[in-house]
DNA sequence: ATTGAAATGAATTCTTC
DNA sequence: GAAGAATTCATTTCAAT
């Protein structure tokens, strides 16, 4: 359902100055593209409209905000049923120690990234919200030492292809 | 060396608000939060420069920019030491497939979030820019069935103390 | 779809409290 | 620090191409 959107030059340049900063101004976009602070506006509404830009959202320092400690807890829901997982997924989302939540595949159910204060507060966590919770089977944490979010996500540069230069094996809508 | 910023509620309310969208105006912002704008404006630059806003950023739907296929690595990275982390951690974030990457305690020395185009995309990522890397030991691939961003990044709510009523056994600046 | 100019409204500065 | 008025500047609209 999440159908891929059409982008052109103009596009991309603006959205990797909107990943970079999500403040610069039309003006400055314009300047910098080429183009009027009128185009930019019209672009950048229907990247909101076509769904490629979700939000602007605030970037803040947990260290500052008083949670210095952050962790990684894989976690195993058993049994693995939409009754149970649910109502789980939910209180996790709404803890204020929740940064992200996975749904993967693999041996842990979910991946939850939290931020906490010390690890006598990670202890309370883990212990409160996750293993007095009767569906929660198993925690695995793990300590973040250090994070780095990388750069601006882009479509992939066309016509790659790599392992196995040769034709495919099972064959999707076949080529001439 | 990050260290805790003291914010009074004024603060709390404004850094929700943004949270929630970061284009709210401080026109906005002011009438919410019940002071002036140019309070408003003094209050977010003074939490620019004490580091508890970092920044703000775009939000973009992988799957909207072809991207419709995430996953986490797990990465051993052996021997782990500076020399070969290094380089390792920098070829990573240069990736276009790299969303985020986590230096961790645990039998995992990495977690590599990427998004691709699709499992021979994954596939390609996993083989030319893994393990085919000397150093790297180890990956072990999960996909995302579904992620979620949590709700605002807060400050932990005060005066908690859970796992053992009782006193620490390990000091601390004791209490008297 | 893009433009440039006009109008609307927001960010920012400054003076006063 | 905070407020309010005044200024500067960005966003948004619109008629024309």
């Amino acid at each position: 359902m999440p159908e891929s959107v059409a982008l052109d030059p103009v596009d991309l340049h603006i959205l990797r100055m909107l990943q970079n900063d999500a403040r610069t101004t039309y003006r400055e976009l314009a300047a910098e593209v080429g183009v009027a602070p009128s185009t930019c506006l019209d672009r950048v509404a229907r990247l909101r409209r076509s769904g490629v830009i979700l939000g602007h959202r605030l970037q803040l320092d947990p260290a500052r905000l008083g949670r210095g400690l952050e962790a990684l807890l894989l976690v195993q829901v058993r049994p693995h049923r939409r009754e149970l997982i649910g109502p789980f997924v939910e209180r996790i989302r709404a803890l204020s120690e929740s940064r992200a939540l996975f749904h993967l595949t693999g041996p842990d159910d979910y991946l939850v990234h939290v931020a906490v204060a010390d690890p006598t507060d990670l202890q309370r966590l883990v212990l409160d919200e996750f293993t007095s919770r009767r569906e929660v089977a198993r925690v695995e944490t793990r300590l973040i030492f250090q994070q780095w979010e990388c750069g601006p996500l882009m479509p992939p540069a066309a016509g790659r292809r790599s392992p196995a230069e040769t034709t495919e094996t099972r064959p999707g809508p076949s080529a001439p």
